[in-house]
DNA sequence: ATATCTGCAAACCGTTTGCGGTGTA
DNA sequence: TACACCGCAAACGGTTTGCAGATAT
């Protein structure tokens, strides 16, 4: 397999963090990272433990919610709470983007407005605040063209 | 007391716009309406029932819940889940914004940028979506000068 | 008169937690 | 060996819902 460490986070670059922190790298740790590492969407709590379960069916949901939190804390993974609906994660791998939720298919499209992120700065500055973390989500579907 | 038709949605106004659609105009709606007329803030359901409970405490959170789902559906109400948290409610007066949130002490400050969202209109479109609807949020805090 | 609405309490759903046992370091 | 971790089931907090009685139109 080609060497990939310029994309940042993999599985394998978080259980050497982890376990530097002095984490115990469990089986049922190692499964979650493992499917975390796809990458390839936005899985929630639900379904992050129905894939671990065709790994290994004895992982209970509630060591996925206790290892996303653990992750969350160690700065591995991001929250996120579309529209008010459950949890959903995201590997963190640096760089910062926004989200576009296609609202057929809940896909999550990234992008990234470096314009936006510096009005938003802009305006927090005006306002008197300095920005913690913020949040930009678009919710839309797919124009049809005919 | 002044007349403030130029700002839109009072509570009143509301109760024709609900009349009109055949909807009852009970106390514990008329109550909510009032409350929701301030719109000093954004309160989310609990702090309704509280309020409400000052003028009529046999009002339930129920009827607050039922009341609050009802005038979403009307789209008099928005309802935002700030960082996952409870829903918060806001009235809805035409113009649109979005909002900043104080991390110290819940507080909501509304903001509009024009550019920011015709940049947002630009992106979906880049990607081939149309916008549905957006959630831009910025959390921090007061910036502390010396 | 009657369909809508209410309060109450129970159900619900996503998430967290206390427990006693298990497995990693 | 020792402590972090696990699975289980119960608890949790916010929200919704079924019911039988009350109320606006």
């Amino acid at each position: 397999m080609a060497e990939n460490s310029a994309t940042g986070a993999r599985p394998d670059d978080f259980e050497s963090r982890l376990r530097a922190a002095g984490i115990r790298i469990t089986r049922p740790r190692k499964i979650i990272l493992e499917i975390l590492g796809d990458k390839a969407d936005h899985p929630g709590a639900a379904e992050i433990y129905r894939r671990a379960q065709r790994i290994d069916p004895s992982i209970s949901l509630a060591t996925v919610y206790r290892t996303m939190k653990l992750l969350e804390d160690f700065g591995a993974v991001h929250r996120h709470a579309f529209d008010g609906g459950p949890s959903r994660f995201e590997v963190v791998d640096g760089d910062h983007h926004d989200h576009l939720i296609d609202l057929d298919t809940g896909k999550v499209i990234e992008f990234h407005s470096e314009t936006i992120e510096r009005l938003q700065e802009q305006i927090a500055d005006e306002l008197g605040y300095d920005i913690e973390h913020h949040r930009l989500e678009l919710y839309g579907r797919k124009r049809r063209e005919r």
